[in-house]
DNA sequence: GCCACTAGTGTCAGGAATGATACCATGCCC
DNA sequence: GGGCATGGTATCATTCCTGACACTAGTGGC
């Protein structure tokens, strides 16, 4: 995902989907806005430990790039040691039947499926 | 997207998000998906002319995967010149409200989105 | 002085995902 | 025989994603 950068919005019916998946397409977005949606507000340290096969390189990444985007908002408080908030944006938080979506489909069907089952 | 590989499926809970992502988090795979949801069966020609960006050799590579992991059915005419028809299997048909959703939001919200717009 | 805590950043490297290009088979038409 | 059409494959290069690891700042505690 992902890995991905569209160009244009303007290609074909249906290029909606495309940049929607864009949004949270990256690694461990999904995973990310899943955990906002059910706590509400995290620290840094509190994904973390959400997300523990999660580099903290790639979560700061992946923070940055949802911030970007603006579905993920950033609450620095100015302590030491450093304090920091992660929440949804509302535009964040109309995601939410998407992520439900994906999440209903894969408490549903995730048996089906065959290929990543066995070896992987 | 892809490019995504899970290993196991008994991570956190909210794994299955992933999950279902990885169906389609392949570079064009819901844009595949999206135009079999609309047109039902596609010949690989047809896909191509519906999805002009994408390579022969991604194509067919995206199908095969779609193929692999049960949502998509793949049928060889043995006829000359070759003719292969591409449709949802049962399984795949039950993506629908997913990527229903996807495009709901898209249509709705791309307008909100402010970073890939106007320099990308 | 030394260490720990939080929330990062910088750099490097490996591998996967993607793209470009060329090539194949076969039957039909001219 | 040459060219076209369809549905691919093979090979190569490159770009991108991701992970590992080390490093930082400022304060508090021992």
């Amino acid at each position: 995902m992902p890995r991905i950068r569209h160009t244009t919005l303007a290609c074909s019916p249906g290029c909606t989907v495309e940049a929607t998946l864009e949004l949270f397409g990256g690694k461990w977005k999904a995973l990310i806005l899943y955990h906002l949606f059910e706590d509400g507000v995290l620290r840094f340290g509190e994904l973390r430990r959400r997300l523990p096969n999660v580099t903290q390189r790639m979560l700061t990444n992946q923070l940055r790039e949802l911030e970007a985007d603006g579905l993920v908002s950033r609450t620095v408080f100015p302590e030491v040691p450093p304090h920091v908030e992660y929440a949804l944006t509302d535009l964040g938080k109309t995601l939410k039947p998407v992520i439900q979506a994906l999440k209903t489909w894969g408490d549903r069907y995730a048996h089906s499926l065959q290929r990543n089952k066995a070896g992987d």
